[in-house]
DNA sequence: CGCACGATTGATTAGGGTCAATAATGGTGG
DNA sequence: CCACCATTATTGACCCTAATCAATCGTGCG
């Protein structure tokens, strides 16, 4: 099921009822792993493009002492690494945070599809550069933010990351990640995480019961973290794109679009 | 001038002739930046392809409050923003450090070199991960390291980027940053950077007389920092694509390669 | 039911921040 | 070549955020 990828893809643009097609049959066979397990390690040679069709995992690089840096959070729709074959050996890990079901795409099946799909090859350009943002974007998290602000922050972008994949009902989503791995991607401890969760959960910010997060104001906590979403480049940026728009190369009869 | 562009690349795969030559005129007319001029800013529309002939730019972004990141540095050879053109806009914004050259070449300009020239532009994406590979190690700096091993690791990696471009002699190189730029990039205070130069100092790892910083011994200031320099991808990891090579396509006359 | 793992709490410490003053530097015009 | 000014670098005193260490409490699950 790609319905994940379709959704994140299309918040750049519209695909076609083939581009989709295309979609759901290269994400056909999905790989599990496990809680903890490593989609990919540190040293290994990339050989194909991962993508999260469900479940949680996250890039990670551990030092040598031990402690370890997560870098990112992959949710589903998220696809890592296009090119990446250029590269002899993976400079970090990937790794299941939950349950995992992931598309392994060949390099080879990868290439076909951007030959031959303009529109998706865009979308996911439009992905890859998003997630530069998003790096960049957390790099200021923890070079400026106070641990409050940037608990803030993060939790504003998985919120939105999630809604833009349809993971988020009512104000609230999952996030099936333990206060350990929040300290290792915001540079916090454990113990200062709790904190500063139960601080945001004090002045009303959140709401945690379980692994459900609650965001009764999302104005709110964006302005206390001083949030900019720009970085996510949310606004459909591809439009001119559109399958079916006067600009862009129409490929599908109108009314077939495939149901999301 | 492309020269550093060319010996940039140069660090992945061996270019022939004709790429360089190429890569000279599409950067032949540079623009000059006076030191704290914007080379572009967040909001812009992505219009061109940045790439750093002379002299340092950073990427940064500011916070409401006006704190500012720093989230990259951007020394001679670094190449901006391929694809860019994506997205509507910029979500940070390009600053010259001291007085800068920039070829700027235009989108169409742009992508008739990577549609012909298949060599440079594996190389030039090769650039692009190492620039997302280096984005992910600054959170990993960020996050988990000291201020005495943030800013060792720092050194570290501008040493061996520079190195790259031959922008290196002996042990020494120029920085031309200001302490303050130092402290907007390692998320640390300008005093505190001030303090941790001069304990980097005291024992011995480093030296530094003006902007000439002096390494003794790259070895011990990368274990004092955990510098893991596999990140950067420097061993030529193109090298199948090599000019002249048996895998490559031979585009030149042997013996009649461009000087460097 | 008991066992892990994760969450929470308390007491204490330390790494960096803040504020404020002073000393170098370097570029400029005369 | 020098005086002047604006940056930039350096130092000191003090403070505060977040780390550390060490229990204890919950809770999901076999």
């Amino acid at each position: 099921m790609a319905i994940a990828l379709i959704r994140k893809l299309e918040q750049f643009t519209r695909l076609s009822a083939e581009d989709k097609q295309v979609l759901t049959e290269i994400t056909g066979r999905g790989r599990v792993f496990q809680p903890r397990e490593d989609l990919v390690q540190e040293g290994d040679k990339p050989s194909q493009i991962n993508v999260i069709l469900s479940g949680w995992a996250c890039r990670y690089k551990q030092l040598e002492d031990g402690r370890r840096s997560i870098t990112g959070f992959m949710v589903p729709g998220d696809l890592c690494d296009q090119n990446i074959f250029i590269l002899r050996q993976m400079d970090h890990s990937l790794g299941a945070i939950t349950l995992v079901t992931v598309a392994e795409i060949p390099r080879a099946a990868f290439e076909e599809l951007t030959l031959k799909h303009s529109r998706i090859t865009q979308a996911l350009w439009w992905a890859t550069l998003v997630e530069i943002a998003i790096q960049r974007e957390w790099t200021v998290n923890l070079g400026q933010r106070s641990a409050f602000e940037r608990m803030a922050h993060l939790l504003c972008e998985l919120y939105l990351r999630l809604q833009g994949v349809g993971l988020t009902r009512e104000n609230s989503c999952e996030i099936p990640v333990t206060q350990a791995e929040l300290a290792d991607a915001t540079g916090l401890t454990a113990v200062h995480v709790n904190r500063t969760l139960q601080d945001l959960r004090a002045v009303g910010l959140i709401a945690l019961k379980g692994k459900t997060l609650t965001i009764p104001n999302l104005e709110a906590l964006m302005q206390a973290s001083l949030f900019n979403p720009n970085y996510l480049h949310l606004d459909r940026e591809g439009r001119h794109l559109n399958a079916n728009d006067i600009n862009g190369v129409p490929s599908t009869i109108p009314g077939r679009e495939a149901p999301l």
